[in-house]
DNA sequence: GAGTGGTCTAGACCACATC
DNA sequence: ATGTGGTCTAGACCACTCT
């Protein structure tokens, strides 16, 4: 069942897409489109809403709905499981080496990033991701073994984030992110052949799946060079 | 004027962040928190989205509102204009120096950046941020003098961000911005006392005001021990 | 069946911009 | 004064989860 707001936020999005309603322009009225669309000027409201929040339209009080832009977003979520931490267009040519992929008794400073009990199992994962044949990413992952149920081999050199998402059916809802910028670890240093006056790009990410439990804890360190973060923040309406 | 919603809101995100709701447990359910906040359920469901959007709670149908974390981001855009690349605690007693600021003609790849024209005059300003009296964060900021008028060297000195929106009464509303890590140049070598081996956390931001136009093309440079760059990603339902 | 959140309505009133 | 969007209400109905 789609709801009602989604049928008139799709509608008007391809309008603005196809530049039917063309950009600067004004779009027509909220009790215009609730006439059009056949339903309340509220339901209007949340589908312009959402519009706002991609950045397609701006709203002014008085004046009216004006359009902003109309290219489709490039920011969403698909691009999530540290996908971002390398530049997107390579990203198709990922390879990886499993350095590690046990299952141990967890820690407490990690139960707690996990929101778990100590002692409760998970998996350790160290990876080595490949891109353009070339080590550019060290990924160590952290997942609960009740969360994540079942994870093989095969799955950890392929793609975790198609087994949960394709196999286990699980969806993904939020991940926290933090970025920073640190020395290499031996490790690190190997891989990447560096040394100590070279440094590396580090992503912290905990991800939940729509239950709100946490299913990974990660960082991510790459090479400087590869590395970019983007995001876009949008100001609060009110 | 405040509205309703944004006092729920706030009441319900300090309840959060003071773990007076406790991680993990379910808030009072709409009508509960309706009947306290004298409001209607629709209002209450308005705060929680907005709680729901910045990662604090989770929703689901049938079972309730639970708590998922109790700690604020770093990145939303009240904290625009860089102040995310220091963390928040410290920010209060940020002091600037001002290295440059002056009118140029701008180039032509920061016409592109800028969406404006080459030879269009830009203000052209180098800042070194301090935090605790120390040289943390070097910046460099680009804007056109068309979008920002009359601007000048105290405001430059004190809050530029002050002075857009509570002087020129301009709406910022979205910031594209880019995470790299790179070395230093020579200004940051020397401010920030380092040398070819050390390296920064560069932070390349491009802010947008309501009326769509680009206001400001800016790169800041930080120490690493002192940055972090936080943010969460929301899976959009449909 | 009972309890929860999600959607939707019609109408009222307020805040803001323009004429 | 008029027209615009923003907020808020009370109530109805639907969808989902658990017992």
């Amino acid at each position: 069942m789609i709801p009602k707001y989604m049928e008139v936020y799709s509608s008007i999005k391809d309008k603005i897409v196809d530049q039917e309603y063309a950009i600067n322009t004004m779009l027509p009225t909220g009790e215009e489109l609730a006439s059009v669309y056949n339903c309340s000027v509220l339901t209007v409201k949340k589908a312009l809403d959402k519009l706002v929040s991609e950045g397609f339209i701006v709203r002014k009080r008085g004046l009216g709905t004006f359009v902003k832009r109309s290219e489709g977003n490039k920011a969403d979520i698909s691009s999530l499981k540290n996908i971002h931490t390398a530049k997107r267009e390579i990203v198709r040519d990922m390879k990886s080496i499993v350095l590690k992929f046990e299952i141990e008794k967890c820690s407490e400073e990690l139960a707690e990033q996990l929101n778990i009990e100590p002692g409760d199992f998970i998996y350790n994962i160290e990876r080595v991701r490949l891109i353009e044949d070339e080590p550019r990413i060290l990924e160590y992952t952290w997942m609960p073994i009740n969360v994540i149920k079942g994870l093989q081999a095969k799955h950890v050199q392929e793609s975790i984030y198609y087994y949960i998402t394709k196999e286990l059916h699980l969806t993904i809802q939020s991940a926290h992110v933090a970025v920073h910028a640190v020395r290499p670890n031996e490790i690190e240093k190997q891989y990447f052949h560096m040394d100590d006056n070279d440094f590396v790009a580090e992503v912290i990410q905990t991800a939940y799946l729509d239950s709100s439990e946490i299913f990974e804890y990660s960082i991510a360190r790459s090479i400087p060079k590869y590395f970019e973060f983007e995001t876009t923040i949008i100001q609060e309406l009110y």
